[in-house]
DNA sequence: GGTAATGCGATTGTATTCAATATAGCGAAG
DNA sequence: CTTCGCTATATTGAATACAATCGCATTACC
């Protein structure tokens, strides 16, 4: 973790505790990311087993918190756990890739469509929600951030700025049921590529501004067909590079 | 602690504590199921307020297998929590219908052509393993008590064993991943359907007798198509009976 | 010597208690 | 009369303490 310098056992003394962005996040949803960061970086092997305390004592924190991100990881499957039998990092889903990428497929389809109906009420209405200007201002963030990360060569930002504007994405298209799919998926999927992260994304990063584009002017059949071939590409891309002995068959 | 209706300290004074199977489910996944189904089934109208302490006495447990319930419970996407502001009962996603269904189409294919694939590879090696036997024994239990619901009119049961045969198919297709995502939609798909009970399934029980049978043969083409087909109707039938303004164009 | 019963340690599940935060209600100023 | 600010209470988040359960090693017994 070079980039947490702060020791993160120090209980902000100084400073506003909060002034409108609830910057401050629960440790509990933070170390629910930090496990799973590391369990799709390698750092947690699969099939380790997990203790409550060890973990407790490794951020310092009860167990309370610690369980129920155990539980959040759980659901989202990257941790499996038994009733007094502890929990165990589960295996990457390797041979589910090219399911997985095939339900996504749809998803986002769906996702993207939903989207660009939204912006197409939302132009003829003209009154647009401010949630979803928004969500609008942080995927142009995203994909500025993503350019420049490419410009400078720092593509290991790639990865968690693709989740970010796809989940942007599902945001668009206010669908809680969809987003919370996509976010399911999306980390299976990060987990897939984790080990290729250089290779990745950078071909198809440029595709997002097309795509956001046929969004906003609500252009739906294109967002649609555009989200879908994007999502393609990656999984083709994924299958030629892994060559993952799943069905590619008939 | 106020009153103890029921003494839940008396420990099971006959028989023995646990043979083989652990029929004593945990309070947690009790709680967690009964405030499901009381979501689904209607009890808890969509935005209502929940609060810990009243799920707590309700149950007679304390906060902490309740709090899990609800995160887990939130995952799934029944209810919605904000940090310090408590839970809501998520409304019924009504308008992401006909979306949750092409998403579903393309999951149970999947896991409809896996199965069979896998089917496939046992008949040829000679040799199943004990868990596809399990899996597809239960498979069986599952159709026979369908049929019989069917014959003595008690519909009332079929959407759980509908769920619980999709499920099962899933099992057979040995993905953790696809049934999680499974399980997560066939959540939301009875929620969908539980106003209408008696009027479905009775017509596509009997399609499921003919993709097990695919699926047991080895069909994986066969199997994925009549998959596909079965949850298309399944769509088709559900946007007829509620005429969903959802997205049917294009 | 092998097998099954049993005690022990480790770990999870639950209860209780305290701290942090948000929301509702009230009062005062404009 | 409206609106802003503040307090008061209710509710969630976290920590500590206790009980229940599982796995394993030891040991008694056949």
């Amino acid at each position: 973790m070079p980039h947490l310098p702060d020791d993160r056992t120090v209980r902000s003394p100084a400073g506003p505790p909060s002034l409108n962005a609830p910057a401050a996040i629960a440790p509990k949803q933070r170390v629910q990311d930090e496990i799973r960061r590391d369990i799709i970086l390698g750092n947690l092997a699969a099939g380790t087993r997990i203790t409550e305390a060890a973990l407790a004592a490794k951020y310092g924190i009860s167990r309370v918190p610690i369980r129920e991100a155990l539980r959040a990881l759980e659901a989202e499957g990257f941790v499996e756990s038994r009733p007094y039998a502890g929990s165990t990092v589960s295996a990457i889903p390797v041979d589910d890739a090219d399911d997985l990428f095939a339900v996504r497929e749809a998803l986002e389809a769906a996702t993207a469509r939903r989207a660009a109906r939204r912006a197409a009420t939302q132009l003829s209405a003209g009154k647009p929600e401010d949630s979803w200007w928004h969500t609008r201002r942080e995927l142009a963030h995203i994909l500025d951030a993503g350019d420049e990360a490419i410009e400078q060569g720092s593509l290991e930002l790639l990865p968690e700025l693709n989740i970010q504007f796809h989940l942007g994405v599902a945001e668009l298209a206010a669908s809680s049921s969809l987003t919370a799919l996509l976010r399911q998926i999306a980390g299976k999927i990060e987990w897939l590529y984790a080990s290729d992260v250089d290779a990745r994304g950078k071909q198809s990063w440029s595709e997002h501004r097309t795509i956001l584009a046929a969004i906003d002017a609500g252009r739906i059949e294109e967002a649609e067909r555009g989200m879908g071939a994007h999502v393609h590409h990656s999984r083709t891309g994924y299958l030629s590079r892994f060559a993952a002995g799943s069905a590619a068959s008939s």
